[in-house]
RNA sequence: UGGGCUAUCGCCAAGCGGUAAGGCACAGCACUUUGACUGCUGCAUUCGUUGGUUCAAAUCCAACUAGCCCAGCCA
């Protein structure tokens, strides 16, 4: 007998009980983005939790754009956000919707409430408004215009609808309780004129219902049962239940609040990264040092490797910051077994092989994943001259570090064994080539006489590499290291963006320019800039971090 | 000074009255055709604080404390 004890989180308690007690029978859950933006990786949480119970539970996840504001909408957004979703994983199937589809329902609904005394409408200016609805400590006032007749309430709506009022002239509130400790209740606003061209309905309409008032409607007409938001919607609630109760829908929607994803080390804020894409300090909303979904699949993340992370976090209540580290591990387990390990030589130094002869060239079989057979191998010529990578030589090494320097025998993965005999320095002291002598019993990696060897490391032939451009990218800024000023602007990570022009690449990554410029995602990731191709991730062969770089002893 | 929510290891996070899961990070050892990966080991006598109830509390009660959210005709 199983009796794993998978624990739950506690919106499947939620809706354990919901489907235990027969509150509904079938799950429905939604992703309501208003289009006024890109995706983030805190979208990202939002979309696959939805998604994922929906799925879960054998219920519907349906895709809906809240666009109930037609000021900060766009058509644009529309088509990025839909991309994004799709890249993740989530499939809303056939049901895709638009609240300001239901603006005809939603219309019908304010009448409804206006005949039942429950919504007037009020003439009071917006500032007249604020000082009306109280303060988080005192309490509101009665609006002068709440006691209006439901017919006169019906006329005014009405004409509202009519195009009789100009913007902020007349607004729709629900009469609840002007004195109640939540400001959300204290005769919220549901209807607003606002004369403008909506992305979707056009000049069809002049008014537009709140967020309030329109969302608990949306869900009740999709059959949502479980409407997932964010935890500053949690004072929201007492008004949302009293929409639903007021419209008497049979199977009312229920909201429930979770704490958003945050990351450390990253700038998610929207009028940052607005900021920095206006100033053009970055290449646009998908630059890789930013963590939008577009970004983070220019950087090579997988869809995979999201919806671990996402899964990782877990969902609860409490605020938190989820460590960057965290998405790093992500990315690395998803990659490993699915990618070929490529040899790149960022910082080269020639190594030229004395006893090889001068114009051989051998084809060396290379797997590309060790872990995993079925990638298969891939080809590698092996010249006379080489480039490795600076930090893969010392010249007088320090202990316990086994990669060449003079006198020691080191492996070229995949090749041969050679030994350091000599090198050359320029007049800065800088060493320009290396000279060697190699092993030929060795080939493949292996010496016939058993002899161990500490040290392996990667090559490419001078002759055949590829020249590339690697771009290592940095997360933007770093909030905890003071990255904001005290007037509220940024500072820039200076390293965010490091442009290495002198790398090799092996010639399997040839042919393509897309390969001319890598990015480079942490701990040993390239992935290919995906402004001409499609992003693939490429694993490198040594996994370039503060983790596995050789670590000088401390002194102690 | 009103209301709502939250508080368990550096970071997430289980736990729902019976004596602190797990993951990331970190450290050590082993293994290794890259020092990665993998494997093993270590990592909260303690759950924001203080009292109380109980044979027994992270879990129940009370009072504090700290953080987040709310006064858009934004969502």
């Amino acid at each position: 007998m199983e009796h794993e004890t998978v624990s739950r989180n506690f919106i499947e308690m939620i809706i354990d009980k919901d489907l235990a007690e027969g509150h509904c029978k079938q799950i429905c859950t939604r992703f309501p983005p208003e289009p006024n933006g890109y995706l983030h990786i805190g979208h990202a949480k939002s979309i696959l939790l939805n998604y994922g119970l929906a799925k879960q539970y054998g219920g519907i996840f349906n895709m809906r754009f809240d666009d109930t504001n037609p000021t900060k909408e766009k058509t644009e957004f529309v088509t990025s956000i839909l991309e994004d979703i799709k890249w993740l994983g989530a499939d809303w199937e056939e049901r895709l919707y638009f609240a300001s589809n239901y603006f005809g329902q939603m219309y019908e609904a304010a009448m409804k409430l206006i005949k039942k005394g429950k919504a007037y409408v009020s003439d009071l200016t917006a500032e007249e408004m604020r000082e009306y609805r109280g303060t988080l400590t005192e309490a509101g006032k009665e609006d002068p215009w709440s006691k209006r007749s439901i017919e006169e309430n019906l006329q005014l709506f009405e004409d509202m609808k009519a195009g009789k009022y100009q913007d902020g002239e007349k607004v729709l509130r629900a009469k609840i309780d002007m004195t109640s400790p939540n400001i959300n209740m204290r005769d919220p606003i549901i209807y607003r004129v606002a004369r403008m061209t909506h992305h979707n309905t056009g000049d069809e309409w002049c008014i537009y219902p709140m967020y309030d008032f329109a969302h608990p409607i949306e869900d009740a007409i999709e059959g949502v049962t479980h409407s997932i938001c964010t935890l500053e919607f949690e004072d929201h609630r007492p008004l949302y239940d009293w929409v639903v109760r007021e419209l008497e829908y049979e199977v009312p929607p229920k909201q429930i609040e979770f704490a958003k994803l945050y990351l450390t080390n990253v700038v998610t804020g929207k009028r940052y990264i607005k900021k920095l894409v206006e100033e053009q300090i970055v290449d646009g909303w998908d630059d890789p040092r930013l963590v939008s979904i577009a970004a983070l699949r220019r950087r090579g993340f997988t869809p995979e490797s999201i919806q671990m992370f996402v899964e990782l976090c877990g969902v609860s209540k409490s605020n938190s910051s989820v460590d960057y580290a965290m998405l790093e591990y992500c990315i690395r387990e998803d990659l490993k077994l699915k990618k070929s390990r490529v040899m790149a030589v960022l910082d080269p130094i020639k190594v030229v092989i004395d006893n090889y002869p001068e114009d051989q060239v051998e084809y060396f079989d290379v797997v590309n994943n060790m872990e995993n057979e079925a990638l298969g191998t891939r080809t590698m010529p092996f010249t006379r001259e080489l480039y490795i990578d600076r930090e893969d030589f010392m010249e007088e090494p320090p202990k316990k570090y086994f990669r060449m320097f003079p006198g020691n025998e080191v492996r070229l993965m995949h090749a041969y064994f050679v030994k350091c005999e000599s090198f050359i320095k320029d007049e800065s002291g800088k060493v320009t080539e290396i000279h060697c002598t190699y092993d030929p019993a060795s080939k493949g990696g292996n010496s016939p006489d058993g002899r161990k060897v500490k040290g392996t490391i990667h090559w490419v032939s001078a002759k055949y590499a590829k020249k590339a451009q690697i771009r290592l990218y940095e997360n933007i800024v770093d909030e905890e290291l003071g990255v904001y000023n005290e007037d509220g602007s940024l500072n820039l990570n200076p390293n965010s963006l490091t442009v290495l022009d002198n790398c090799y690449v092996e010639p399997s990554l040839e042919g393509a320019k897309a390969y001319d410029s890598f990015q480079f995602v942490r701990q040993g990731f390239f992935c290919v800039d995906a402004k001409d191709s499609t992003p693939e991730a490429l694993v490198f062969n040594r996994i370039v971090s503060l983790k596995s770089s050789y670590k000088l002893p401390t002194q102690q």
